[in-house]
DNA sequence: CTGAAAGCGCTAACAG
DNA sequence: CTGTTAGCGCTTTCAG
């Protein structure tokens, strides 16, 4: 075990400790060859500084922290992998912590906060029901990005940072799409209805495509999916479609809010002997990459990864430098338009 | 920004800060009804110790760490959930942290060691090319899980645990299925053949079942992915097939080293107009859930996930509590027959 | 049962 | 350019 320390690295080379620790931080106060001297000891000995101790001591430290809520959903690979990216190019360190479904992602951050001495922090994921209160006591600036936008959310204008795609009118093209390919018997398999979420502006935009078209809204063809600890999974989106089509032998078309769920859907529809598209349609939501792998590529609402990676960042860093007041961005999701949906056809039974 | 530290808490209450630290960490010499007075006014200010200053002072902690070689891989999600879960009925804690294909993982578990005064540590992923006098240094009980038989890797049994599967083996099977049902020109999608990690080994099972059954080995059937940071990916596989199909039209079946490789194949395969398992079988390695969910579902050689997490901590315990030495283990893997094999047609062409 | 006091390893004034 | 020194917030003896 390595108890060595930065006395001892001082000792070893025969200066005091301030030397060794300007040595480490690329002060500009030191003779370069005693850094090297020491640096070299340090090579030599595989001396690590100890971070908790540098944590405890340094007042402020250049650390983004980026919470996410649901692990398993591929969807934020992209997201985490673009910010990250951002974040050190703005010479900050990211902290990346994944947050369970039932932990209080604010409470971590406050820990993260007094821990890490953070400078900002990203709400990637989870639903909005935080306590203004709470979220004032953070003391650093923070942003939620992908989680739907605050103001529709909670139904008054929040001074909450956040940027999403306007989820509602995103959920409304896909349907109004289907519809347009002559679907009428179209199912939606969602989550986190009840609450303010994605999942619930989601729904709100398929029960307004139905009406502007006016389809009459079923709620027979409407399932939510609530099992395991995670709500965003393939078995949840088998489980939805298998409800639904007992439910609803005439439905051909199924929208789900999120990619994951829609492949889940597409096995459970595969082995009830439907295929895709001839007999169903199927459309998700969020674009990820895999859905290009998939059989058959999957039509979806793809949000734009790497522009709302970019804008988080950049938002974050306007409130972390220039102190400017927090903004509700919205970025435009796109239709993208695959194998997994087709113009309704003759033979298919509408009720 | 919450700044509040035991000392405040202390003043607040009256009392010294050792009394308040003896009411955070749950000691017994504390009058009862003094601890309650503490945690109340602890909840009320939103008090959180800061776990650096905590680190730096105590001399034992029971962390685990959970070193992640290759984040994507959906196949580590399922070891990680189930090891967390081992980890905290042993009242121990897991630390998990990904590191990136050039990071090296054991200098990550060298700091972590330090830092968070680790009791153990699990290597997840990667390629064994490890320093034993690097290894030597940690000072922690460590265990590699998933990363391949270490003494079949370095040709001389080497004193570190290790779990895994019989890698050779068990592609050795896959591709003995794949004879079996009559295919004579089978592929090779790898990774990593010339360094000692699973791919390799993957690699010398499928040369060994080729020997096995007296069919000749032809290099234009291998293709050894190694684009982007990360090599597991579908893309990844989807251009290994590509070059098959270009390089050898006859080939009527495929072995991926894992599954998300062998997704990535399938959609190359549709694009070529192949039918799976009509025209081309594909099989798999690792037995993901998602597997399951794909169309057509993915035969693949399953890890016993449950079995090798639950193997892997075991192992590690035995060593940090009994003092037992590191050992050698290996777990059986299963073919898991699904839907994306089948026999060779007649009409399918072998030159 | 409780408080005072001594550091854990490091950084950042401050004084050479 | 370099060494000395005072803590960062917490846990843990050691005396009461």
């Amino acid at each position: 075990m390595s108890n060595i320390t930065i006395k001892d690295i001082a000792k070893l080379c025969g200066v005091g400790v301030s030397t060794v620790s300007r040595a480490l931080n690329n002060h500009p106060d030191i003779n370069p060859e005693t850094k090297a001297r020491i640096m070299q000891v340090i090579r030599e000995t595989g001396f690590i500084p100890n971070d908790s101790a540098r944590y405890l001591k340094r007042s402020e430290m250049n650390n983004i922290a980026l919470l996410v809520k649901g692990i398993s959903n591929p969807f934020f690979f992209g997201m985490i992998r673009i910010m990250e990216e951002y974040i050190q190019k703005k010479d900050y360190t990211t902290i990346l912590r994944h947050v369970g479904t039932d932990e209080d992602e604010v409470a971590v951050a406050m820990s993260l906060v007094i821990e890490r001495r953070l400078k900002g922090i990203v709400f990637l994921g989870g639903a909005f029901t935080h306590d203004p209160k709470v979220l004032a006591k953070l003391g650093v600036p923070y942003i939620f990005s992908t989680i739907g936008n605050v103001a529709n959310l909670t139904g008054k204008s929040v001074k909450v940072a956040n940027i999403a795609v306007d989820d509602t009118q995103a959920a409304c093209m896909a349907i109004d799409y289907l519809i347009s390919l002559g679907h009428t018997r179209i199912g939606f398999i969602g989550e986190g209805i009840g609450i303010p979420s994605v999942g619930r502006l989601r729904y709100d935009g398929y029960r307004r495509a139905l009406e502007k078209n006016h389809l009459p809204y079923d709620s027979a063809l409407v399932a939510e999916i609530n099992e395991g600890t995670e709500h965003y999974t393939m078995p949840n989106g088998y489980k939805g479609a298998s409800v639904l089509m007992d439910r609803c032998p005439d439905m051909t078309a199924v929208f789900c809010i999120a990619d994951v769920i829609a492949m889940g859907a597409c096995r459970a529809l595969a082995d009830h002997g439907k295929k895709i598209p001839e007999d169903v349609s199927v459309i998700g939501f969020d674009g990820i990459e895999s859905g290009d792998y998939f059989i058959p590529r999957l039509t979806s609402v793809k949000q734009p990864v790497e522009e709302m990676s970019e804008e988080t960042i950049r938002l974050l860093f306007e409130m972390i430098e220039e102190k400017k007041a927090p903004q509700n961005i919205i970025v435009p999701a796109k239709l993208l338009i695959r194998d997994s949906t087709a113009p309704r056809r003759n033979g298919q039974t509408t009720v």
